[in-house]
DNA sequence: TGCTATATTGTTAGCGCTAACGTGAACGCT
DNA sequence: AGCGTTCACGTTAGCGCTAACAATATAGCA
């Protein structure tokens, strides 16, 4: 069961005043060594916690810092989430994470309720709110960090951090028309992904580049995860047979792509090549091994953190943006 | 930038009482239709947000669920963390997720950070702290839930939710033993991991049952993830080349072991059988697929947090125990 | 001795909210 | 008329802590 000591008892049971214990409890002001040393004895003994709730409301400062993302049984956000927390314990701060499923309701919530508990900064990866929500949401924030998601209003002060989607579409997709398919389809992840559409920029510009023509049902969009990827590789190939090659949104779609091809007999790359985006462990131990955009994850997640440190700093409203440029990583699926 | 608009401003703009507005935010008692309407466009154009800090210190409710796990990017656990938070959320609770990357010094400070925190309950899963620290840092909750890690003394109400690791070991290394295999070996994972311990008991107690003789240098300890099973397989079996299968801590372990196998020429299941254990996603996705013992994740993941609801619930300090039972998975790493 | 500097400890006033009780008006009932 | 009831709202006290400013005590020094 919980402890219910407070401050005040060990300060009564001292012999000393509230302000005190709290210098000790904080090492904080001068203090004797001989006081501290019986307060902290009597803390041992009455086993007393500080609470964390109450220093809040006094300092305005919780140390904990709030990270949302899409998913995180997706290895691209837990691999973000790893370079974060690095950053961010290595700072002693706490952090907060939740994941929204996807759902931009859910994601809501989130925001909010990591406003309502006044965390000391946000970083949101790529958000799957509309500009207005995101906006109104951010407001609430003293500092707030964006992964994989721009704005277009001049917003607040808000840093962003990036990946050149439209860069890793182009190359992605250059890569595999540079294999002669010109039939090549885009398995474009969730409606709501930022970096979906702009994977889909980068795309079209390729195939435009290439002189090759864009056709719009050869794009079609899927769950972010293996079991949408196989769903969408079916339906796609059993309705366009012609299909040389699929660039896909993520590496979990790329993986159910796969699936699909072989249970229905297409080989790949023989068949149809595929290429992934991001890079994730799972991408080198499928078979075929994956090619893909490879993106510094650990990387992208550390930066984001120092970010947000620094804005928390308080270095005035500096809207900084850092990019971070995926590079092709060519395996057995498209070679 | 945040706002710092409090109950108080939204009182006086509204020409209302402090409580009046809380009854509003709060849904709480009797308000007119008419007063809580212009209360709410008050709210609505101050922006106002209730602080969760102060509710929190005034009702010494927090509304948070701490979730504690030792590797989120491993998909056993961000499954686990799916099914908990789906009962978290539709039960109105947030959920608190900390990662403590297998180190037990960042999970006694996870476990004390959400103690000041005064989160309501905490879920804590394959801890890797001893017996003391455990149950002294399990003291300052109001209420628990142990996933895959047991209590030795007869301790303070905390819920558990098992599995029966034991059985798994026993069935995985059986099914290895009935393919003819004689040697089998053991990827132990962290010596920290208490479900790792009990596996082992399994793994022996098979070979016992079985009559086959236990050799303690075929048993070795490696991280928990696909790197840690790639090393420790590769030492294995260099240095013991008359291994003929390996049951495996759990599959990230495997699916390295597989790697180990193919890139030193050993063919898997002709030369080595394999197994692993937890049925994660990437079981049935690797070459050769990975036979293993499937966990209920999600399922483990919602019963506990179902457990730690009836706490909360302040149903006394019933000390509940769950158990699942793992099964075996047959593919094609050990037909 | 008187007076300032320094080290150590204490007091006061909140942080933003809610529980628990208090108040007054309007209504209905005998 | 007199009484209880209900409705709508207000007052008070405090959750556990800290910032900012006292208040002592002791030492130091001319």
């Amino acid at each position: 069961m919980a402890n219910h000591v407070t401050m005040a008892d060990v300060a009564r049971e001292a012999g000393v005043s509230l302000m005190t214990v709290s210098r000790v409890v904080n090492n904080k002001g001068e203090v004797s060594e001989a006081t501290r040393k019986r307060i902290l004895e009597v803390i041992e003994k009455l086993g007393y916690r500080p609470s964390g709730i109450a220093r809040s409301l006094a300092t305005s400062r919780t140390g904990i810092i709030g990270l949302i993302v899409p998913d995180i049984s997706n290895p691209f956000f837990a691999d973000l989430a790893k370079g974060m927390e690095y950053v961010a314990y290595s700072e002693s701060y706490n952090v907060f994470l939740c994941s929204t499923e996807e759902n931009p309701q859910r994601e809501l919530r989130a925001l909010q309720s990591m406003a309502e508990y006044r965390v000391d900064g946000v970083i949101l990866c790529s958000s799957r709110l509309d500009e207005k929500h995101l906006v109104d949401s951010l407001g609430f924030f003293y500092s707030a960090v964006l992964v994989n998601r721009g704005l277009e209003s001049e917003a607040p002060s808000v840093g962003m951090v990036m990946v050149d989607d439209v860069h890793g579409g182009r190359i992605a997709t250059h890569h595999l028309i540079d294999e002669g398919r010109k039939k090549v389809a885009f398995l474009a992840g969730p409606e709501t992904s930022h970096s979906g559409r702009r994977r889909f920029k980068g795309y079209k510009d390729a195939l435009n580049e290439a002189g090759l023509p864009y056709a719009s049902d050869l794009v079609v969009h899927c769950d972010s995860n293996v079991e949408g990827g196989y769903r969408a590789a079916k339906a796609l190939l059993s309705s366009h047979p012609e299909v040389e090659a699929i660039f896909c949104y993520n590496d979990l779609v790329a993986v159910g792509a796969l699936r699909a091809c072989s249970e229905i007999g297409v080989s790949v790359p023989d068949d149809v090549s595929i290429v992934g985006f991001d890079d994730i462990m799972l991408a080198g131990l499928v078979t075929p091994s994956l090619t893909t955009c490879r993106i510094q994850r650990e990387e992208v997640g550390k930066r984001a953190a120092e970010m947000l440190l620094e804005q928390m700093g308080g270095c005035s409203g500096k809207c900084e943006t850092a990019v971070f440029t995926p590079e092709l990583v060519v395996r057995n699926s498209a070679p």
